[in-house]
DNA sequence: TTGTATATATAATTTTCTTATATATATTTG
DNA sequence: CAAATATATATAAGAAAATTATATATACAA
């Protein structure tokens, strides 16, 4: 199986993904959590539960979420919200994100090279 | 020391950004990719040597670059050049983070503020 | 001569992720 | 009806990639 999911970029972005879900959409459960990237990404970001609920449980532990479980259609949900402190948390990590993002904006542009030729 | 750098995010794309630089300067010295990546990023995105050396040294054992050693000034320095099969994997390397890119903005921008509830 | 800048390198440790496995119910399909 | 797939969470073992610390050596500036 050839993976065109570029999974080696996703280290280190797990946390910044969940928190800005779970600010948007004020309570999510894990499955739920892994659709949506999927959906909104096209299929090109998949989370996996092995590196997600660990996050969740670590995320959970620090303070930044709080759980509510739920049976609904006889199976178990763990629904996860923010907590104030997740809120703020949620907040720094984006706004450090797009500034990680511009930085490499600005590595992958420029520069005579590659497919970058301009006539 | 606080750092405002945002260390977590370049997990995983630092074989990308030596590879694209190398794309765009033809050879390069390891320090010398150190001090590019501060420079054109604002000192966003600095890269420490223990990160950087292996990952050079395991990208010319895996045939993606070769090197010519030079006495500059009296000190050492090793340049680094992509091989032909160094610089198709930059191609594919940078394709794969514009799409990666593309995918995580599609997180990141969905909904300003709190909307999408659902249910 | 002391510190900063240039320049490369590696070992020990830690963090984070992948892969595999386990459990359990609901629904769809052959 | 049986089997496969989808829903739902969890954790352990191992691999991968980084951090941190350390080592070496020269040039230059204060």
């Amino acid at each position: 199986m050839s993976r065109t999911d570029s999974r080696e970029l996703l280290r280190g972005t797990l946390r910044t993904i969940v928190l800005k879900l779970l600010a948007e959409n004020r309570r999510m459960y894990g499955y739920e959590i892994t659709q949506q990237v999927k959906e909104r990404t096209g299929g090109t970001i998949t989370l996996t539960y092995g590196a997600l609920y660990p996050v969740l449980h670590k995320l959970e532990e620090e303070g930044c979420l709080l759980t509510e479980t739920e049976a609904v259609d006889g199976r178990l949900r763990k629904y996860y919200s923010l907590t104030p402190a997740g809120t703020a948390t949620a907040q720094v990590k984006v706004a450090e994100f797009e500034r990680f993002m511009a930085a490499m904006q600005a590595l992958m542009q420029a520069g005579p090279g590659i497919a970058n030729q301009k006539h």
